[in-house]
RNA sequence: CGGGGAAUAGCGCAGGUGGUAGCGCGCCACGUUCGGGACGUGGAGGCCGGGGGUUCGAGUCCCCCUUCCCCGACCA
């Protein structure tokens, strides 16, 4: 029996829509462009807030929490700035609702104009440094270091489920520093962090890079970001980190007092991951079964499916089941033992399967028989008999091989699908396979431009650790000093 | 914001030329099952997306609105 999940190969899109809402990640809501995270899907939002709020403390970092609620004269104050979000803001302008003459409605109340109109944040720059600007007067007051766990609107016309929606969670840290040099470490420590947290605990390998001048974030002198294969061939930008310079500083009127008594701008970083994460994770490693979820980041990294006929089998699978589970449990492995007898075992494998358990074990009358278990790898659907007594050991090693076969597999599919380019008709070629493609630019935002409007594909980045080598450019021929990172992305 | 679809039971769908709604899955009850989404019998469930019209009569024809999906442009 199948569970009526689309194919990759028949439907990709189809597929991705599919298996978020029968894996019950999340759901579309009853507001246009916004959905609602099921607690299973959240559970894993969950994991990975808990995993990096850990790695930003650890480097410093501490939460705090600014307004959703901007003033539309702060966004003004940055100019490429307020261009950039300008398209995708809400606007709120009222602050009181009444009863419609007829009483049959409830209508805005046209009295209850606000005096200045407030702008649901998309991003917080222009709040969290109007507020600097009160935190900051000497180089002892620096650097500050805040992140804000937050939602933020974006007001989009094309959605999809985690990749792209009207409201996302994220995290956006924003710091302030003394000099460039320490501003400019900030950045690429977080991009570090970034992609450690992609590669190690979502097992998503990823390219750091630069972002050339047209995708730069609106503000920023420099973007650097975590670029990611998905198993379509299209890129997925997964995080992004930003070298402001001075440009809020200068924008809100930071400035500080030096160690030589000279007042000075603040330089600035601020850098973020979504819920889009989460799009990256299923689209990185799940197949036409379902999900498949790294074990660090699965809220269920074994369940236990006990089998049994009789009321005496059930009592007995039961026990074992709960000896088991304590052993793992005592090695902080999360375990689950569906008890419940309204399912068949092989309605449950299907399940869990969909969900992307990364280990299943089976306990029937003759693993009691024989003091086994059967274990089930979601990743490769290898089934084994391990005997009782070193079945937790075995498994706990077990979860580290799935954590990194599939980092491995995803690592191997972006191998095979990274391709160079030397003449614009083989880039072409190239990319309609999908993958990345390296090659020649000479550097002009026009021929970016000109090459995106012929074939969609975009510079994702300008790999961090880039082997300098002379080429001609695809598009110009004009002389290049290295190959850049070309890709269709979502 | 353009271009295509689509909206009928919880989900997936069928309902020529108008005559008062059906199938599969799911759900409920009982029994037999249970090592890869079990089976039988019985049952519940619908103002056919919303609003107007045409008609004796509209799921079906006409107009308007709303929402969703897919493909582009824009973006994390």
């Amino acid at each position: 029996m199948g569970k009526n999940l689309t194919s990759r190969a028949e439907n990709y899109s189809k597929w991705y829509n599919d298996l978020i809402v029968k894996a019950d990640l999340a759901e579309h809501s009853a507001v246009k462009g916004c959905m609602v995270i099921k607690p299973y899907g959240y559970a894993i939002w969950e994991k990975m807030q808990a995993t990096l709020d850990k790695m930003f403390k650890d480097s410093g970092h501490v939460n705090a929490y600014f307004p959703l609620f901007i003033p539309k004269s702060f966004f003004s104050k940055e100019a490429s700035h307020v261009k950039g979000f300008a398209k995708e803001c809400a606007v709120v302008t009222h602050y009181r609702l009444k009863n419609s003459d007829d009483g049959k409605e409830i209508v805005v109340d046209e009295s209850a104009r606000l005096e200045e109109e407030l702008i649901v944040r998309p991003t917080s720059e222009t709040i969290i440094w109007n507020t600097y600007r009160n935190w900051i007067q000497s180089y002892r007051d620096l650097p500050i270091l805040v992140n804000q766990w937050a939602n933020v609107v974006r007001w989009e016309m094309r959605t999809r489920l985690f990749l792209r929606t009207a409201e996302f969670l994220w995290q956006e840290g924003h710091t302030a520093h003394a000099g460039r040099e320490e501003a400019v470490s900030e950045t690429l420590k977080m991009l570090n962090i970034y992609a450690e947290f992609a590669e190690k605990h979502m097992a998503m390998p990823v390219i750091k890079g630069v972002k050339t001048e047209s995708e730069r974030f609106a503000g920023a002198l420099e973007t650097y970001c975590i670029e990611a294969l998905m198993q379509d061939g299209k890129a997925l930008q997964a995080g992004t980190s930003h070298f402001l310079g001075q440009n809020f500083a200068k924008a809100f009127d930071v400035k500080f007092t030096n160690k030589e008594g000279v007042q000075d701008y603040v330089w600035a970083t601020s850098w973020g991951v979504s819920t889009r994460l989460m799009g990256a994770l299923v689209m990185s490693h799940s197949d036409d079964e379902g999900l498949v979820l790294p074990p660090k980041l699965a809220p269920i990294q074994v369940v236990i499916v006990p089998i049994y006929k009789t009321p005496e089998e059930r009592q007995a699978t039961l026990e074992a089941a709960s000896k088991i589970k304590q052993e793992l449990q005592s090695r902080s492995i999360s375990v689950k033992t569906d008890e419940r007898d309204t399912h068949t075992p092989g309605w449950k494998f299907a399940e869990y399967e969909l969900k992307g358990v990364p280990v299943r074990i089976g306990i029937g009358p003759r693993d009691i028989q024989n003091q086994t278990i059967e274990v089930a790898r979601r990743d490769t659907k290898e089934k084994s008999t391990y005997q009782v007594v070193d079945a937790a050991l075995k498994i706990e090693h077990l979860l580290e091989q799935i954590q990194d076969n599939i980092y491995k597999k995803a690592l191997s599919f972006r191998e095979t699908k990274t391709f160079s380019a030397d003449t614009y008709e083989e880039f072409k070629e190239m990319l309609k396979h999908g993958g990345f493609v390296l090659a020649h630019w000479d550097g002009d935002p026009g021929t970016e431009g000109k090459i995106k409007e012929e074939t969609s594909a975009t510079i994702r980045c300008i790999p961090y650790e880039n082997r300098k080598e002379e080429g001609k450019c695809i598009y110009t021929g004009k002389p290049s000093a290295q190959r850049v990172l070309f890709a269709i992305a979502y």
